[in-house]
DNA sequence: TCCCAGGCAAGGC
DNA sequence: GCCTTGCATGGG
C-alpha cells in the first residue's frame, strides 16, 4: 500500500494539467513574449512556446481559436498570464489616445504578465543598455550557474544564490559593467531588503525605494513595477519610447524625466499598458 | 565594420 | 537640481 501512494504522489506531482484560452482577442503568445517584458522563454515551433518564471515553467501552445497553457502550477500560470482581467475593457479606455488605435490593432493580444519582483529586478538592470537577445542570454547564464536544477530546465536563481558569488562571477558570464550592479544589489535583497513591502507604496513611493538599489535607475525601476508589481501608472521611458514621444508630441525634448512626465499626463492610469502597446508597435513586430 | 541597445553612476556645475 | 561622460558586450 505504501507503494501505491507513492506511486499516485509521483504521478500527480509529474502530471500536467491544462488551462485554455478560449478567447485569443486578448490573448497572442507571440505579442506577449515580444513586448520585452520577459526575457525567459523558448520557442519550441510555431506558436509553441516554454516560458519559465522563477522556479516554474510552462508550455503555451496556440492553435487558431484556442491557446493551451500546460503546467502543473495552474493557480500560479493563471494569474502569471493575468488571465482574470478585462483587455477589452483597457482597450477601450485607451482608444481615443495618440496613437492608441494602430498599436492596439498589432498587439492586440499583448497581456503585462505578473513576474516575481526579485527576478524582475535582476533582469531589468542587464537590461540597462542591452539588446534583448544578449538580455536572455546573460540571464539564461545566470540561472544555469546559480539556479537549482529542476531536471529539465533551471530556476531562476533566489536573492541569497545569487548574493553568494561576486563581481567576478558575473564579469565572466559576459554581464559588462552591470556586474557590478548584480553584485550589489543580490546582497542588498539576501540581507534585508523588502522587495514585497513595496507593494504597499504608491509607484511614486516605491520608485524612490527602487531607485536605492545600485543598476536601479528610474527606467529600469518603472519596469519592475510595472512587470513585478503590475503599477499602470508608470511610463518607462526607454530609446524606443523615446522615438514614440517624438513621433506623438515631436517637442524636440530629450530630458527622458519630462518625457516621462508627459506621457503619464497623456496616458494617465492606463499608462502601463499604453507603454506596452506603443512599445511592440514601434518595435515593428 | 561600426552602430546601437528596454540606462546607470559619478562627477561637474 | 540638471547636464555630460564613461562604460562592457555582442547582435545586426
Amino acid at each position: 500500500m505504501a507503494g501505491d501512494f507513492l506511486f499516485i504522489t509521483l504521478t500527480m506531482r509529474f502530471t500536467l494539467q491544462e488551462i485554455i484560452v478560449d478567447n485569443l482577442i486578448d490573448f497572442d503568445i507571440n505579442h506577449i513574449l515580444q513586448c520585452g517584458q520577459v526575457f525567459r522563454f523558448d520557442n519550441l515551433g510555431y506558436n509553441d512556446y516554454y516560458v519559465y518564471s522563477g522556479d516554474k515553467r510552462c508550455r503555451v501552445v496556440q492553435g487558431e481559436c484556442t491557446a493551451s497553457i500546460l503546467t502543473n502550477d495552474i493557480d500560479y500560470f493563471h494569474n502569471y498570464f493575468d488571465l482574470d482581467r478585462d483587455y477589452q475593457l483597457i482597450k477601450q479606455q485607451l482608444k481615443g489616445l495618440p496613437f492608441m488605435q494602430q498599436a492596439i490593432d498589432n498587439g492586440y493580444g499583448i497581456r503585462i504578465l505578473n513576474q516575481q519582483k526579485f527576478e524582475t529586478l535582476i533582469s531589468f538592470i542587464i537590461s540597462a543598455n542591452n539588446h534583448i537577445p544578449r538580455i536572455k542570454s546573460i540571464i539564461s547564464r545566470i540561472c544555469s550557474r546559480l539556479g537549482n536544477n529542476m531536471g529539465e530546465y533551471f530556476a531562476f536563481p533566489n536573492p541569497q544564490q545569487m548574493a553568494a558569488v561576486d563581481e567576478d562571477f558575473y564579469t565572466q558570464i559576459g554581464a559588462g559593467y552591470r556586474a557590478k550592479y548584480l553584485a550589489t544589489t543580490a546582497r542588498a535583497v539576501a540581507n534585508g531588503f523588502d522587495l514585497q513591502s513595496l507593494d504597499n507604496l504608491d509607484s511614486a513611493s516605491a520608485r524612490k525605494q527602487l531607485c536605492a538599489l545600485m543598476g536601479v535607475g528610474n527606467k529600469v525601476a518603472d519596469c519592475i513595477l510595472l512587470f513585478g508589481y503590475h503599477k499602470q501608472d508608470v511610463f518607462p521611458v526607454d530609446t524606443w519610447i523615446k522615438k514614440v514621444y517624438t513621433d506623438i508630441v515631436g517637442d524636440g525634448c530629450t530630458n527622458n524625466n519630462l518625457v516621462n512626465k508627459r506621457l503619464l499626463e497623456i496616458y494617465g492610469s492606463n499608462s502601463g499598458y499604453a507603454q506596452q502597446y506603443l512599445f511592440f508597435n514601434k518595435r515593428g513586430m
